[in-house]
Formats: structure tokens, sequence, C-alpha cells
DNA sequence: AGGCAGGCTTTTA
DNA sequence: TAAAAGCCTGCC
């Protein structure tokens, strides 16, 4: 068991709905059970700024740290909206603090977000864990439960196409499958693209059969951890249109435009209330 | 060349 | 029945 505080925003909770992850479920209480590659932890808010983690001091330093990007301030992220010159995004910023981008695994949120398209959130969520239980490797969590890390590429290069389709990807099981290839293959290394340049990886991640712009970027953004990725889809697309018909300021916020556009996301999606 | 309509699996509300 | 963190193909 570790515990940490802090005094910069984390809110599991909103993390969890973000629409980022997909592999978070609430467990009993205000504890959410996470899995990331290989590892299980539940988390807990215990009190104000304070944490509650059931893993050594040694795996939280190496894997939850880091996947957490508690290294980033953000509050100084929201700190450079000005409330009188952009009054929407200070507001998204205000509701939806709390919001970080995670460290994910580049592998799984190529997949993950291939899959995402035509998909509502539980549906993606069905997939990837029946995904995983096809082909991921079976383990044990802390507290005696079963849980399947998320496939390698070379077990989901190795699916046949009624398996793939079995785990309800329908249309996307060619993407999945193509991706996989690639991944395997070494045609398309994700590790390298992580300390490219935004272009150069973008371009090389819509070289993949079934990945488009939106899909692209949220892999840059949450599996690269490129935070000036933009994804735009159809609640940023309404955004856009709506609060900025003159054009969206991405210069002036680089380079954290990925991590505005996932407050705009949240916030404009659960219904905004935009107090000027 | 670049833009657009139509189709695609399945689940969810 | 429509919509869901879209993309590919074919047509113009």
């Amino acid at each position: 068991m570790y515990c940490f505080r802090t005094e910069d925003d984390l809110d599991l909770l909103k993390i969890a709905e973000s629409g980022q992850c997909f592999r978070w479920n609430k467990a009993e209480g205000h504890c959410f059970r996470v899995i990331h590659g290989g590892h299980c932890v539940y988390m807990e808010e215990t009190g104000e700024g304070e944490y509650r983690i059931d893993c050594s001091e040694e795996e939280f330093q190496a894997v939850w740290r880091p996947y957490l990007d508690l290294d980033l301030d953000y509050r100084k992220v929201r700190r450079r909206v000005k409330k009188t010159k952009d009054p929407f995004l200070a507001a998204a910023c205000e509701m939806e603090k709390g919001i970080r981008i995670l460290r994910q695994d580049p592998w799984e949120m190529l997949v993950s977000f291939i899959i995402s398209q035509n998909k509502n959130i539980p549906a993606i969520k069905k997939s990837i864990e029946m995904l995983s239980e096809m082909a991921g490797e079976r383990k044990t969590d802390r507290r005696g439960e079963t849980f399947y890390a998320f496939p390698t590429p070379e077990r989901i290069a190795g699916l046949s196409g009624q398996e793939l389709s079995d785990c309800r990807l329908g249309y996307r099981c060619k993407y999945v499958s193509a991706a996989a290839g690639a991944v395997f293959s070494g045609s398309l290394d994700l590790g390298k693209l992580i300390a490219a340049g935004d272009e150069e990886a973008l371009a090389a991640l819509k070289g993949i059969y079934g990945v488009g712009t939106k899909v692209a970027n949220c892999v840059l953004l949450f599996g690269l951890h490129h935070l000036n990725a933009f994804p735009v889809d159809v609640w940023i697309r309404k955004v856009l249109e709506e609060q900025y018909p003159g054009g969206y300021p991405y210069e002036e916020y680089s380079p954290w435009n990925g991590i505005y556009q996932q407050y705009m996301f949240a916030y404009y999606r659960n219904g905004y209330i935009l107090t000027v």
C-alpha cells in the first residue's frame, strides 16, 4: 500500500470518465481498478489531495507516477488561459480541472482508438476486455482477482478473422489486423515515434490501414504523449464552430493544445454551463 | 486534385 | 430507430 499527496490537479473520477482510458472501472466506494500494461492496481482518493494505491513505492515511482503524469504541473497549464480573453476555455479548465493526460501504452492506444470508431464508450470497453481475455496474459491482482494484460502485437497478429470478430470488432477487424502486422513486423516503430516530431509521427500513424486523422491524433496525444496533438471529433467540431467561429488560437496554446482539448471535450460533452 | 455520399458491425439509449 | 472520440472506397 502506497500513499502520496499532491497539491496539483488529480481527479480520478474525471479521468475515468474522460474518454482517454478504457480500463478504469469503479470498485467499491470511490475506488478505481486500473489496468495498465501488465499491471493492475486499486486507486483511491482518501482525503483532500491524499491518494492511496495498492502497490510498492518502487512500483509507484516506476509505473504509476509517470502513468499519471505527476511531473507536469497542470495548474500552470490552466493558468495560461485568461478568462477575459477566452471565457469558454477558462470555464472548461475550471470545471474539468483534475483531468490529466495519462501516459498510456502506445500500442494499446492504437488498437483502442481504432476500435473506438462508430462505437460508444461502453461498447469500446467491452471489445477491449474481450480482446484482452482472448489473447492477453492472464494475471492476478493484489486482491486475488483475475485480469488480462492487453495483448501484444504478436498475439493479435496471430488471431483469426473469426476470433477478432468474436470480440465484436465488426468491420474494424481488418484494421486491427493491419495495425498488429505493422507493429509486429517492425514496419511501424511506435517507441521511436515518442521522440519524433508531431508531423512525422502523425504521418506514420496515418499510414496504417484504418487510421485516419482523428484516430492518429488520439494515439499521438494519449499513447505517445504529444501534448500538442489536437483530436477533432464530432464534439470538438461543434465547439470550434460555436465558440471559435473566427478560428481557434492554436499558436497561443502550444505546446499544450491537447490538454486544452481534453478540458473542452469533457466540458462540452457534459453539457457546459458558460458563466461569463 | 480534392470533396462528398454511401457503407460498414455492433451496441446503446 | 438513430447515434456512437470514423475511415475507406468510388464517383464527380
